[in-house]
DNA sequence: GTGATAAGTTATCAGTGATCGATTATCAGC
DNA sequence: GCTGATAATCGATCACTGATAACTTATCAC
């Protein structure tokens, strides 16, 4: 007798789940090299090769590919988070540590972290991708947090719930990521100065003075 | 001798500027409901009561007219920060302050902090109303940047130079701004707590120790 | 082979920002 | 009042966008 029919896959020219990633390769490529907005479908589906309706057989939208990019920047961000003090006891080096793995995160996949942080949904979307990504996010934070809690633990903390400095701290890495990427044209000082000096604010604010 | 001829306005049904400040009031209350990029030409201009052509009489093209909704945001922050510790000595309660109003800033109008800091350009535009909006921030920023340097010459700020400490005094502001903005449906503690222990942060960093 | 199906195509849709040419409204000069 | 010039506006349309429908081709089980 005949095993259950299985339905399996065919696959053919484009096999697959290859050509899903293929897809996402060009489609990240284009957005670094010309920024999210200015990238089509048929800019993305002639970058990988195949007709722009092709598309829509891998990704029910353009957004879902977007937040498809998305989930893939919270699962590299949570990594490096996660490793940011590897071997390191909490210290205020290793504080500033993390903190830079954060901002670094930012500057060298500015269009992940756009997508990850910066941008706004036009459609309040409940898409599926959507809220993977929306979940990946909350998972890289948590990782953020977890890290945080350490430094809390070691009471090397100013007053202050874990969640409230998580937060603050967060938001203070935020602001100057994002504004780094979003107006490059501004005059900033030197930047490897401004980041550490940063660092420094957001540490003599977080931490017990020494 | 008839003098030379001038060529006077002739105005007509939508009289000149008034029209034009009509179409800005339209585009901005449609920004403020729908979010920007949830807003057409078409829209902007039915809700101006015109057609959508009549619009480029008055802008040349949808960008500069954000543009120009960006520069009176610009001016509207500008004004809020020289009036931010009007009557008040330099100290840690009036660093505060001047904090405040700037995170208030954002929360009262996110649409015109949006399109101030968050919104990049799609074309690098050398538009003249995106100069001039880039401009008005330019100033906006000298009056903080010119706030930040009454504590400094006060001696309340621990080392390091002005522009420095006031790009890092600003990227911390903007970040709790940005991200309330960007991300109202993420789990925040309690907004005034979470403001004020920010600007607790931010004042540690920044300020000498008391 | 043959049929079923995955994968891809061309053709097309509605909506976008923007432009063109024609039309209307206004006013100076008679 | 009329008339011509011009400011202001509109309908029609362009190229392009994301997305869909209907059709064709390639692959595989049998």
């Amino acid at each position: 007798m005949k095993s259950a029919i299985v339905r399996s896959p065919r696959k053919a020219k484009g096999q697959g789940a290859e050509r899903r990633q293929e897809i996402l390769d060009a489609a990240l490529a284009l957005y670094a090299a010309r920024g999210i907005h200015a990238v089509s479908t048929r800019d993305i589906a002639a970058a990988a090769g195949i007709s722009q309706p092709a598309l829509y057989a891998y990704f029910p939208s353009r957004d879902e590919i977007t937040a498809v990019l998305c989930e893939e920047a919270f699962f590299q961000l949570r990594a490096r988070v996660e490793t940011a003090t590897d071997g390191l006891v909490p210290s205020r080096d290793s504080f500033k540590r993390l903190c830079r793995v954060y901002i670094d995160f930012g500057l060298e996949q500015p269009d992940a972290y756009r997508v990850a942080f910066m941008i706004e949904k036009a459609r309040a979307g409940l898409d599926d991708a959507n809220e993977r990504a929306l979940a990946a996010g909350l998972e890289a934070f948590g990782s953020f947090r977890a890290q945080v809690a350490r430094f809390i633990a070691a009471g090397m903390t100013r007053p202050g719930d874990e969640p409230l400095l998580t937060q603050s701290l967060w938001a203070g890495l935020h602001g100057l990521a994002s504004l780094l990427i979003a107006r490059p044209g501004f005059p900033w000082v030197e930047l490897e100065a401004l980041i550490a000096r940063h660092i420094d604010v957001l540490a003599d604010g977080v931490l017990n003075p020494a």
